[in-house]
DNA sequence: CCGAGTTCGTGAATGTGTGCACAAGCGCGT
DNA sequence: ACGCGCTTGTGCACACATTCACGAACTCGG
């Protein structure tokens, strides 16, 4: 228990790591085992992927019987950094920026709103999801005060790159950008992107690929990305 | 021009292409030309990567050049579906379908949204995007008359899969899920999931190991998904 | 206490993705 | 016409990810 192996976890398992998680949290009280079959069905994967992803964070399994719930979900939430609360500050309180802002799914799995800046005066002052939108020039005294670390890109494509050059200056060292924007930072600070846009198309390449059937197989069924019934 | 070799492209060039594709297109139009190593270094990645990407659409770099920035759009634009737009419908207008529907950047890149469904009465009639809300028993009329073939999914975790029901009753077979659930389709349907929660979880799992240097190397910098200056 | 049934943990095989390194091809200047 | 410098396209080696298959370890009923 007080042992931490700390062996290095692969980012494919990293990446499931967060939904086995909301799994497990969600599942009925009475349950208290589960296997790694019932798991990986809930969670459209392949079983051996589930045990061996689980089996990074260590032994936690018992042979015949399966996975305690509650001891799991204590583990991944460890293994995640779910001990405490990270706190977010989003820059730009657009569409966008009020509908995360708004969003309870945040704070619920850890990631309280800490602070939202924007440059409109129009928008400054006014309240989205009990946090009142400061002027940018605050971003760094609210990063911080509440200790933030990791921020939350929502501006303009034109601004992402002033944005996170803030948030970088501040001390932030982990940012979700929402910008189509290619996001310079330096090398110790990790970047995630999430383009809407690009997931559509990629849906479109698809959905155009199925109404050409190839010569060779008709459909070739994209088994990475497709949870199927 | 006329044969398409149509061979098979891989999944993870599949979900560079459209990133190459919004850096060529906002490119300077008087630049006609650019090398795998410039459009490397603006998408944040290697250029023999690039290289090989391109390489699946045929031969369309000249040696000694680079690639011809407008018929490279083209043949990228192409391969990717986007010789025509696909209409999309929303599912759920609430905070992020709204969001998600005054977004200027879909309609820019191919995607116009069709429609709008809910099921409260106050939402429904109210226009957003310039696209009015209908009543999701609509729905079905809307895909078949506007040609829809994608739908997203924005709806609360629990109305998720009767969204994706209905999609798939209506003849969609694209489905962009924001719910943070599983969705089970048919196998021929394609699913791709964005869980915003879930990306601030893989950013507080490297926050976490920043923090607690382990014993062998200090900083394993994530190449994978971090772009860096 | 034993045997049948279950499920984990993981070695090994296979599949997929990345990046180096270099030959082949092109343009340009002389 | 030719050589030189540049850039593509790709073979190859390596790294990473997925899946299978099976021994090990557990439960339970008799
Ligand atoms: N709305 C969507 O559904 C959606 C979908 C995909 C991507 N995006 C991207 O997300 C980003 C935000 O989109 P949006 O629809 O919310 O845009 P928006 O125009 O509604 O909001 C942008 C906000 O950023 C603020 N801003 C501008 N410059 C700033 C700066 N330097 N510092 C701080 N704040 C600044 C603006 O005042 C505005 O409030 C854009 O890059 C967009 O491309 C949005
Ligand atoms: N808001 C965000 O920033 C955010 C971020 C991440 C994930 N999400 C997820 O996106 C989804 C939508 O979030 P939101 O903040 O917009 O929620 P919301 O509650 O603001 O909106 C949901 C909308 O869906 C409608 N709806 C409910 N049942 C429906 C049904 N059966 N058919 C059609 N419409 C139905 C509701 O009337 C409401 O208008 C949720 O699953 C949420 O977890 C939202």
């Amino acid at each position: 228990m007080s042992d931490r192996p700390r062996r290095r976890i692969p980012e494919a398992t990293v990446e499931r790591l967060p939904e086995y998680l909301r799994i497990l949290s969600e599942l009925d009280d009475d349950l208290d085992h589960i296997s790694s079959e019932q798991l990986a069905d809930l969670a459209g994967v392949n079983a051996a992927k589930v045990r061996k992803d689980l089996s990074y964070l260590g032994s936690y399994g018992t042979r015949g019987v399966g996975y305690e719930v509650a001891y799991l979900v204590f583990q991944v939430r460890r293994e995640l950094g779910l001990t405490h609360d990270w706190p977010v500050i989003i820059v730009g309180a657009g569409n966008l920026g009020q509908a995360l802002a708004n969003y309870a799914g945040f704070v619920d799995r850890g990631f309280p709103v800490a602070g939202i800046v924007d440059v409109d005066p129009a928008k400054i002052g006014s309240v989205i999801g009990g946090v009142r939108v400061r002027h940018v020039d605050e971003l760094a005294t609210l990063v911080r005060s509440r200790k933030v670390s990791i921020g939350v890109v929502a501006t303009p494509p034109g601004a992402a790159q002033d944005a996170a050059d803030l948030l970088v200056g501040a001390g932030v060292t982990s940012i979700l950008n929402f910008a189509p924007t290619v996001l310079s930072v330096p090398r110790d600070v990790s970047v995630r992107k999430v383009d809407l846009a690009v997931e559509l198309q990629i849906l479109g390449f698809h959905e155009q690929r199925r109404s050409v059937p190839s010569l060779s197989i008709v459909l070739d069924a994209d088994s990475s990305r497709t949870a199927s019934a």
